[in-house]
DNA sequence: TTGCAGTCAATATC
DNA sequence: GATATTGACTGCAA
């Protein structure tokens, strides 16, 4: 009941007894401890190889085939694998929108900002990887047991090796560009199809209910992460007064009827990830207002696309009184627009991937982000905090490949990264060099 | 039951 | 080799 009224209802830290806080601390010290699956180092006390997780153990070439960077620093310090720690940098959330799971490895990021020793001890985790690699792939070639990955579909336990009996791995699906394009024009005239027409949608495109299951919730949940990161950038560009941009237009066409929106007073204190306030949410001004239209207009789809409609039968009128009765409305696209789904087997005419992605979808986004804005480089560097040793910037730079300067690479992705990371850097550092932590708002 | 957040891990891309 | 992308999955909440 306590941890249930803890969650439901957080205090700032500020606001916390000494009793009060008692609890996180000791989440604090569960998290630098060990954790789920995987066995993280505790501080001080590494020793020999680690064990990262299990899956790092059931596939040898997982194990031996070791890189460094993203793969180590997750693995090591903040228990993720290297795609969701690449995934975490490029897409990252505000904090007040993230989960107490989803802050769990800003918590240990924190941590090992806190220790002083971290890079080292880091680098020393990377040799000795490097060591028992070599020595693996020594041994191996010297059994004539190969650092491969295993053929799919082999079954080891009938073979003569002594190895673990390994499952048999389901093959990756892979979609041809042509069916994402065919779901993203269904997600734009439908974010949230029925299972009719997720049906209709899988038959059409010879796919499995559930993988087109999946592809809405993941698009709808990357779409959303997108948006974050827009409100955001749009946000510090607002402070300087521009505040309608189209990425910020179309950040706006979205989650923001979801209920879950950044609108409200829980937006006003946006906090951008360099621990910046960024007080940028009006409530629904002009801007915001006249945000929609463009996006519906693209979103609607053209008189060609109406035509032929091979389901003509799951028009939204008839197969989705069944829509009726969902939870949520439709957060973004044109939902309340009837609308068929969509001709699968061919594009409109004169539409590309780029040009049949409305304003929402993060390809068309992307575009617009990478304008000459570059607005990474609003974020603050890391070079800023006084207060942090100017050490640990650089060297993470070095350990996550980034550049020193912004404009190292003239990649504008990269540069947005390192600004990620340097305004996560700089939130954790200003955090961990105050005497009383941040308000971290578990 | 449905949607979502978070994550894994295979694969693609740089 | 390092990093990015993305389909699939788990756990949770409404």
């Amino acid at each position: 009941g306590s941890v249930s009224d803890m969650l439901s209802r957080p205090k700032p830290w500020s606001k916390l007894t000494q009793k009060g806080r008692e609890p996180f601390i000791r989440m604090q010290l569960w998290l630098n401890g060990e954790l789920g699956q995987g066995v993280l180092p505790v501080q001080g006390q590494q020793q020999g190889p680690v064990l990262h997780s299990v899956t790092s153990l059931q596939d040898p070439l997982q194990q031996g085939c070791v890189s460094s960077g993203q793969r180590l620093f997750g693995e090591t310090i903040l228990g993720l694998t290297q795609g969701s720690v690449s995934d975490l940098l490029a897409r990252p959330k505000p904090w007040h929108k993230l989960s107490l799971k989803g802050r769990e490895p800003f918590v240990r990021m924190q941590l090992w900002l806190n220790d002083p020793n971290n890079v080292e001890k880091l680098m020393d985790m990377k040799r000795m990887e490097k060591k028992a690699y070599m020595k693996r792939r020594h041994s191996s070639v010297s059994d004539t047991q190969p650092c491969e990955p295993p053929s799919v579909g082999i079954d080891y336990s009938q073979g003569a090796s002594p190895q673990p009996q390994q499952q048999l791995k389901k093959p990756r699906v892979v979609l041809a560009p042509e069916e994402k394009e065919a779901l993203k024009r269904a997600y734009q005239q439908k974010p949230y199809p029925s299972p009719k027409t997720i049906e209709e949608l899988a038959t059409q495109l010879n796919l499995k209910t559930s993988t087109v299951i999946n592809w809405f919730h993941n698009y709808r949940s990357r779409i959303r992460r997108e948006l974050f990161i827009e409100e955001i950038q749009a946000g510090s560009q607002g402070q300087a007064g521009a505040s309608d941009s189209p990425s910020a237009r179309s950040g706006r066409a979205a989650p923001s009827s979801e209920g879950d929106s950044c609108d409200g007073v829980e937006a006003a204190d946006v906090e951008e990830p360099g621990g910046t306030t960024v007080a940028t949410k009006s409530q629904g001004g002009p801007a915001e207002v006249a945000a929609a239209p463009a996006d519906r207009e693209e979103a609607a789809q053209p008189a060609e696309k109406a035509k032929a409609q091979p389901l003509s039968s799951a028009t939204p009128g008839q197969d989705d009184g069944d829509d009726a009765g969902r939870p949520r409305p439709p957060p973004e696209g044109p939902a309340d627009t009837p609308a068929p789904v969509p001709n699968l087997a061919a594009p409109a005419p004169g539409e590309d991937a780029a040009t049949s992605a409305t304003a929402t979808a993060p390809e068309a986004r992307g575009a617009a982000r990478a304008g000459p804005a570059e607005r990474s480089s609003a974020l603050p560097s890391t070079s800023a905090p006084a207060t942090a040793p100017a050490r640990r910037p650089s060297s993470l730079q070095s350990l996550f490949g980034l550049p020193e300067a912004a404009g190292a690479r003239d990649n504008p992705v990269r540069k947005k990264k390192a600004a990620n990371l340097n305004s996560i850097i700089h939130r954790l550092e200003k955090a961990a060099s105050r005497e009383e932590p941040i308000e971290w708002e578990f």
